[in-house]
RNA sequence: AGAGCAGACCGGACGGCCGCCUCUUCCGGGCUGUGGCCCGUGAAGGGGAGGAAAGUCCGAACUCCACAGGGCAGGACGGUCGCUAACAGCGACUCCGCGCGAGCGGAGGAAAGUGCCACAGAAAACAGACGGCCCGGGCAUGCCCGGGUCACGGUGAAAAGGUGGGGUAAGAGCCCACCGCCCCGGUGGUGACACUCGGGGGCACGGUAAACCCCGUCCGGAGCAAGACCAAGUAAGUUCCGUUGGGAACGCAUCGGGCGUUCCCGGAGGGUGGCCCGCCCAACCCCGGUUUCGGGGACGGAACGGGUAGGUCGCUUGAACCGUGAGGCAACUCACGGUCCAGAUAAAUGGCCGUCGUCCCGGUCUCCCCGGGAUACAGAAUUCGGCUUAUAGGUCUGCUCUGGAU
RNA sequence: GGGGCCGUGGUGUAGUCCGGUUAACACGCCGGCCUGUCAAGCCGGAGAUCGCGGGUUCAAGUCCCGUCGGCCCCG
């Protein structure tokens, strides 16, 4: 049985890797999460932001991880090895988690079939 | 019962599935100098946000820089006595103001000095006389001149204690009584201060120090992005300054120049993260010329520039927390026993679901049931002690006022 | 995480140190003159709870405290 499983080694976490992402990648915006997405890499990692637009700490952290789980429950969806960053947006507080999943599948079949 | 004051506390509970960080032990693998070290979709067990984690407003611990000190400047605090590692904190008490009250708020000095007090008003700070009142003189009275006066009038935030009586030309502490004020003493209190205490003074002393200032107490500067180490990597780069001068004594050498040691004086640079005094600090050789000097390297310092943004340590046992006892009105302290309780780093402490609790709304309308909604403020980042600010709802304790019953 | 600076008409600033009774200046805006028209120029005018709340003072944009927002720096 598949384990959804998300450590740390899967985390985006180097500087130079974030940057060459936000520099490279493609940006796909949604509605309550936009991606930026490099797909000429060897392994898939992914990292979870917020924009300061929302003020407090507490609702940026919660936002990331609604976020995070969205992609852990979600992540052999994915066929081929991605770097992901999701940036979470205002909506993504609120809404019903089941929403939440089903634009993260929306979105990224649409990347998968370019 | 209603209204209110002060303080303390909680700030959802239980369960299921899937996850995250960290520590310990074990398992598997790798390295080994057999002490261990590193790795893991590995296993089990322990721990995993707050009362404010916040604002960064104070105070410390800790680290680095600098340290013989002294002074000035600057900053903070400000009733008294205590508590504390320290504080702008806390406790008790004092005086003043506000409130019927429980209580709340304020606090050195304005008879050391300087400044300011707009407008209005006659006059605004060792003051002055506009109107009015009174007296005298002059013109034949309403007018003018000289004098007395602040009791009254108006102004203002603020105008020479208040009330009553005597007194007077009119008045006024001018005099008297009471109240208030000031000074000296006494008594009580550690003290702020208090006093139905004694004596003296007719009363002089406007406000502002969150204006300068004076008095007292305290304060070196930065901050865990402090700081230490490892790895990787660039340009061991550029510019500037300095590594010295004079004198005395002694010794060596001597034709002369000189050399060495000690002491004194001076100069340049740097440090003492504001300034001054004082103090402290390091570094010499080669070549040419040999009196000053020029060139080169090395060393010390400053400014500018280049590279890295990875890892390890600091990093959680501490003025810690929980009991019990003792001292103290209290803040708090002491003794004994017990506990180990987050350490992340693009940053863990969660996501989804169910049941229940609390509150509100609607139906029912004896709060039983059904449906819907709400469930705050807010997320550790070196660590403590405070303060301040935000906060749905609720609990407890003590007290006050009003009304009712007994 | 830590340190520092700033909030004044629509915009950019002055005034804040040392408090004083119409808060100044430039651009912009509105109206008029000029021109065949526009611009420029000239004349006149409107527009500010001085980020917000409390305190000190007779009096606060200015002094003190709290709070909110914005900007910059440090490895």
């Amino acid at each position: 049985m598949r384990r959804y499983r998300l450590p740390k080694c899967k985390i985006l976490r180097t500087k130079k890797d974030i940057q060459q992402l936000f520099r490279e990648g493609r940006y796909v915006p949604g509605r309550y999460f936009d991606l930026v997405v490099r797909t000429d890499v060897v392994d898939s990692k992914v990292l979870f932001t917020v924009s300061k637009k929302i003020r407090k700490k507490v609702f940026r952290n919660r936002i990331k991880r609604r976020l995070r789980e969205v992609y852990r429950l979600n992540q052999y969806e994915i066929s081929m090895p991605l770097h992901i960053a999701m940036i979470g947006k205002p909506g993504a507080l609120t809404a019903d988690f089941q929403q939440l999943q089903a634009e993260f599948k929306q979105i990224l079949s649409k990347i998968m079939d370019s």
